[in-house]
DNA sequence: AGCAAGGGAGAACGTGCGTTCTCCACGTGG
DNA sequence: CCACGTGGAGAACGCACGTTCTCCCTTGCT
């Protein structure tokens, strides 16, 4: 096995292990366990454990955009891209393995101890909000609009999170049409 | 020293140390430590740091829900007193040891792996909507108004407390404004 | 064949921490 | 004065886990 798959194997595994359980309750032989990848080259790939993380979280925060862009772009009127978003943010929370936001769940195990990880959910979040507001600008709306939205997701993404319900998504898609609809 | 103050210095610490460092940095000693308990004691009153982290986590919903409480009541009109809530959020962000929504951040942690913590998450959050729902009821507005009005005030909560900023809170009273005008 | 390099399995090491135990000082009732 | 229970300080114990090390096997090259 060359390193490169056995790079995406280890993260194959850190992504489906560290977002279902948590970070700080799974342990490197878990991973290794799960990826069939042996802890001597888990260590040559990411010499420490936070380096995983940050990788998984990294490999997470591109494909997590890829998809809402992809999904997104599939809408062609600009004013029902915004709305596409709680449409697919409530595809993603109805996933059986969905388990609320990895970034939200990461800070709130990590942030108060590691800056790297406290700066990785920052950019993600930012990126995630700078896209809203390219939806935003795209539908000739004011920019004032951005962070309303941005923050009806949030609020579904930590909801659905803790209640295992998809319905946040359709609340926060009401009163975003709600609050398009006003200005 | 009886037992009910050793009670209250334990928790006292433990609240300070759990929510600013997250809880599993901080180790049964480190609460000794600032609280002057020694362990025996502890392990008395709390057999378990489980017992002792669900305690403190009702023990700040009590107290988290009666300062909120508090300062909307002082508010007359019905219809203010909802973005009141919004008000109080702010002034709580801007509390120099904020560090975003202590349930939000223990679920992150702990919501995967101890069932009772996420118990006590769901129940915190389901008394902060309910009691938001009062509001509008209060306020002769439609129910349907308590999802987005809780999902902004979720989404606040979480944004501020990632980016440290109190500005979540003023967008998120913006857009409960916008909304209540909505209809 | 012989051998160096790399990799796997898993033991070993060090540390942190939850929990318990030991030892001792102190106060209180006989 | 003495037995005794309470509580504090902190050592001790057991375990989990991050990280490293040992041993052995395979593989490819000469």
């Amino acid at each position: 096995m060359d390193s490169a798959t056995a790079r995406e194997q280890a993260l194959d595994a850190a992504e489906k292990l560290f977002y279902g359980r948590g970070i700080q309750s799974v342990g490197m032989d878990d991973i290794r366990g799960a990826s069939g990848v042996s802890l001597k080259r888990l260590y040559q790939l990411f010499p420490a454990k936070e380096q995983l993380v940050e990788a998984y979280l990294e490999r997470r925060d591109v494909r997590w955009r890829g998809r809402l862009a992809s999904y997104v772009e599939r809408e062609a009127d600009p004013e029902l891209r915004i709305l596409a978003v709680f449409d697919w943010l409530q595809e993603w929370f109805g996933e059986a393995d969905f388990r609320g936001c990895a970034w939200i769940n990461s800070y709130g195990e990590l942030g108060a101890r590691s800056e790297r990880v406290a700066d990785q959910v920052r950019a993600h979040k930012r990126a995630f909000r700078d896209y809203l507001a390219s939806l935003v600008a795209g539908a000739g709306r004011p920019d004032a609009l951005t962070g309303p939205l941005f923050l009806l997701a949030e609020g579904s993404m930590v909801t659905a999170g803790i209640t295992g319900s998809t319905r946040p998504a359709a609340e926060a898609r009401e009163a975003a049409r709600s609050l398009l609809a006003a200005r």
